[in-house]
DNA sequence: ACGAGGTCCTGCGAGC
DNA sequence: TGCTCGCAGGACCTCG
């Protein structure tokens, strides 16, 4: 499930096969996946356009064209890949958007679930979506006292606070419970019962856990593919994600695997997290 | 302001 | 073997 470390292996992979690259021909075998632009507009736009720049904004893969900015955000099961071979059945099965680019190769959005969108905006609209996201957790800008501020105005669950993308771009499910677990936090806690010290920890821990897991290429558990086409390897490095009845690493307690966050999946040891 | 629950979508595994 | 059914979940929405 493409968070921040999958998104941004993506956007590294595919960005020296597009940048510089015109769009010869689109073809969009779904219309769900798009948000706000019908399929004649889509296809209108990208047709001939050059890719200028290619870059990662929290979980959004983001094409910018001359003067569109083609908006991917790969939701659960999405991937991208840039083929330089003609496609085997396999990877065309479950393309959705499928990008021949000049010269050669094709830039090819697979969705099995097809819960990814696709938006297609103009400088100012794309200015204003990523405006209303978090900072970037790996920015200079994402301060322990900025993640403190925020926390401090919230009474909901702390894991809830830290996956909520308004608040903290690119951090999903996976890396909510790693960096909780890493940093002694229970994710049911309410945000703002929480402490300096604990901000402190759970900002490293963040940071630490994202560089980390982009540095092995993000966590594949079925669907997550690289930029090409390769599995990643963080979830060897997995502490307590897809862990729950398995004893914590640390003190060797059962962990818990829960539901009532939010309705997703919470892994934690009731012993190290408190 | 918050939690709960529904919606989108399809593959997969459990149960019969 | 072959069927049905519930589950998985990120973002977004409504309702109480």
């Amino acid at each position: 499930m493409p968070e921040l470390p999958e998104v941004e292996t993506i956007v590294r992979d595919i960005r020296p096969a597009l940048v510089g690259r015109t769009i010869r021909r689109i073809r969009l075998s779904h219309d769900d996946v798009l948000r706000g632009v019908s399929r004649r507009k889509l296809i209108r736009r990208l047709t001939g356009a050059r890719i200028q720049r290619v870059y990662r904004r929290a979980k959004h893969a983001v094409l910018e064209l001359d003067s569109d900015r083609l908006v991917i955000q790969p939701g659960m099961t999405g991937s991208l890949v840039v083929h330089r071979r003609p496609l085997t059945a396999d990877d065309a099965r479950y393309a959705v958007l499928r990008a021949e680019l000049d010269r050669g190769g094709e830039l090819v959005y697979r969705d099995v679930r097809r819960l990814g969108t696709l938006l297609l905006l103009n400088p100012k609209e794309w200015e204003r979506y990523s405006a209303a996201l978090g900072p970037e957790p790996l920015d200079q800008e994402f301060s322990a006292e900025r993640l403190g501020n925020t926390l401090r105005r919230s009474r909901q669950a702390i894991k809830k606070v830290i996956m909520d993308q308004r608040q903290v771009a690119g951090v999903g499910n996976i890396y909510a419970n790693e960096a909780l677990f890493a940093a002694g936090i229970d994710p049911s806690k309410p945000a703002r019962r929480l402490g300096p010290d604990d901000h402190r920890r759970l900002h490293a821990e963040i940071r630490r856990i994202l560089g980390a897991a982009i540095a092995s290429n993000g966590t594949t558990f079925r669907d997550y593919r690289t930029g090409t086409g390769d599995s990643g390897n963080f979830q060897l490095e997995l502490l307590v994600y897809g862990r729950e009845g398995e004893p914590c690493r640390h003190c060797g307690t059962r962990l818990t695997g829960t539901h009532t966050i939010d309705g997703r999946i919470s892994v934690f040891c009731h012993h190290c997290q408190r």
